[in-house]
DNA sequence: TATGAATGAGGGTTCATTCAT
DNA sequence: CATGAATGAACCCTCATTCAT
């Protein structure tokens, strides 16, 4: 079997188990075994246990941020469409590789430094786009619309955030759609953002 | 030194290190010389590795939930101001605890099904309170609105998301006061969720 | 409580639990808990595990010796009427007091259940054989010799239990060659059974 | 090494610890030391030290069944001869495997010098005890029986492992009395011995 | 007399990693 | 290209034993 073939082989069940038993929990028999080949295989491709992980890591990760930047750049004339588009294949993504979107982000702790990296650099991509479609969106309201990096990088994570989250709720909601799903998060986000750059704030004291 | 005192010590220093390494990646000899006694009496005191770490979270967790909660009860006369007081605290927490988030949230993979179903237990109690304040938000705003349990449950998901990757967020923005952080989020969240329901609703064809 | 005292009852629980474990498997911890005291005391009354132990040994020694040698004395005219009463006092004795006879001449309680059963097993199997060929022997005497199968574990029991302790008398007696060690326990046994099929039954009356 | 023979050799060196030290006396340490290879390659072959034992157990309980039964079916043409047959094998195989039959019939040794040391010193009392009546009631029997002291050892030897046995045996029939046993064994082997004086010899060739 | 608090040492077990073939 | 054999290091846990009170 050559070379390229079998390493995707290893990474494919790799990425498995690490997202059941998450990194320390993992061992690299259990994935050469289910692999269906010698544990001396795994180190002469992929180095170490950690060497193994990182190319986890980054393979997932290329994977979710080309489906979300796939999807944003064809998915519509206005930075809006695109970002639902964007969510849109988030969301379609994790719900058809759940393991991926594990292995990429919940894995915080307990990893080395250079895991940890790694990890923090994935996020940061994934951020990066998000956060780019939030100010491209907001600048086309108008030149009144203003939005400091700081400003769309706290959206970001708040998007981030609440579909990573959401992942779960989707999890005990088998029925719902990843297009549902993201309709009601643009609703939720989307239109007060709107509002809110219109003048309209919330205060405490309005309450 | 007295029972109560030791074992408080042994698990404000595990929480410390759970948090810094996961729980496999720790290990009960670290925890013990941290805090400065020896190996045995974290077993006579917490019986084993994982009640220590369910004493961790079941610790945690209840100082959260009841941050949260004492705040909410206190924060105002609307459920809306209520939800902004439980959110601040929330915020304010996390600020200040860090590795008590970081053990309650970031263990996902790799525990046992006694220590996952804790962590599910717990992760469960915050959403429930959050969404009853949202659901009671809504409820308030007139009879014409309606939120379904799934809706509620659904925007409780999204917040506590965002809430989440918002500490990662001012973790990186150490100037930020978990006030302003809140209030943007509010901002975000519910003016929009009271645009949505009255009436105006995104989708994608609007463009 | 007087110090006499105290030291019977810890005693006391010590067989007990020697008799279930065995010497290495019981615990000065289980020992302390059962007694109702706490452990520096049983190192202040019997110094050490080995010390307990030793003292559990002795104390049952010498009450078997004791029942053995107050019986005989007093058991009849003739040895063999004191013998009789020697063998009756430890058959009672060891049914009364199993565990003191437990930890005197078998620690091999102390084994796991899986470990157990194995060991019954072996035990069985050789029982078994031994107690086919009696049967078969006695049958062969003719169609007058009949010998129940009870009849036929007793014999066999007997058999291999002085076939055992007749190994400790070989390793002190090195000269002694297998074949001389076998007559002679067939001797002792194999002729005495003849007769006593042929109807010459002892009694303590004979004396 | 290929795997068969070196399991052999740790289960051969196994053997050799648990019958000097007892299950939980022996530690694996030992036995992969004593073996030549490390700790871990036990665990690969046996699984277990429970797994390591009940291998030894199995294979020295078939060998010494195996020995017995070869013995007995090749040894004559009357049971009473294949049972002389049968203990012949029994007692060559303990003189010559004597760590196998401790490790199937003892778990005793497991103790400390000075425990031994007591438990030995017990069991001579008891021996000298018996051996003593049955020399005296030998000597009453005329001037013409004669037992040395030796002989006299020997038979005290078989009736105290006899009893022991048959404690045993009384555990698994809890109706018999003490008296029904003890005449049982006195019938057994008082008779027989009373007739081996009188001159009557058994003698392999007289089967 | 009595104990709660504490520990050094060691045991069973597993794991990531590497030769020799 | 592929693997069976092997191990150093570490981890969780327990135990006999001792102070300080």
């Amino acid at each position: 079997m050559p070379r390229r073939e079998r390493e995707r082989q290893i990474v494919d069940v790799a990425v498995q188990v690490f997202a059941k038993r998450g990194y320390h929990g993992a061992s690299v028999d259990e994935i050469a075994e289910l692999a269906g080949i010698s544990k001396p295989m795994v180190y002469l491709y992929l180095d170490s246990k950690e060497g193994l992980f990182l190319t986890c890591l980054r393979r997932e990760a290329d994977r979710l941020v080309g489906a979300f930047q796939g999807a944003a750049t064809a998915g519509g004339a206005t930075p809006e469409l695109r970002l639902y588009a964007g969510l849109l294949a988030f969301f379609a993504f994790v719900a058809e590789h759940r393991d991926s979107w594990v292995v990429l982000h919940r894995q915080a702790s307990e990893l080395s430094e250079a895991i940890a990296a790694a990890v923090a650099e994935a996020r940061v991509a994934v951020m990066a786009e998000v956060a780019g479609l939030v100010r491209a969106g907001i600048a086309e309201a108008g030149p009144a619309a203003q939005l400091s990096d700081e400003d769309a990088d706290f959206v970001a994570h708040a998007l981030v955030g609440a579909a990573d989250s959401l992942t779960d709720w989707m999890a005990r909601h088998p029925g719902q759609s990843p297009e549902g799903v993201t309709l009601r998060l643009m609703n939720m986000v989307w239109v007060g953002m709107g509002r809110v750059l219109e003048g309209e704030a919330w205060k405490p004291a309005t309450g």
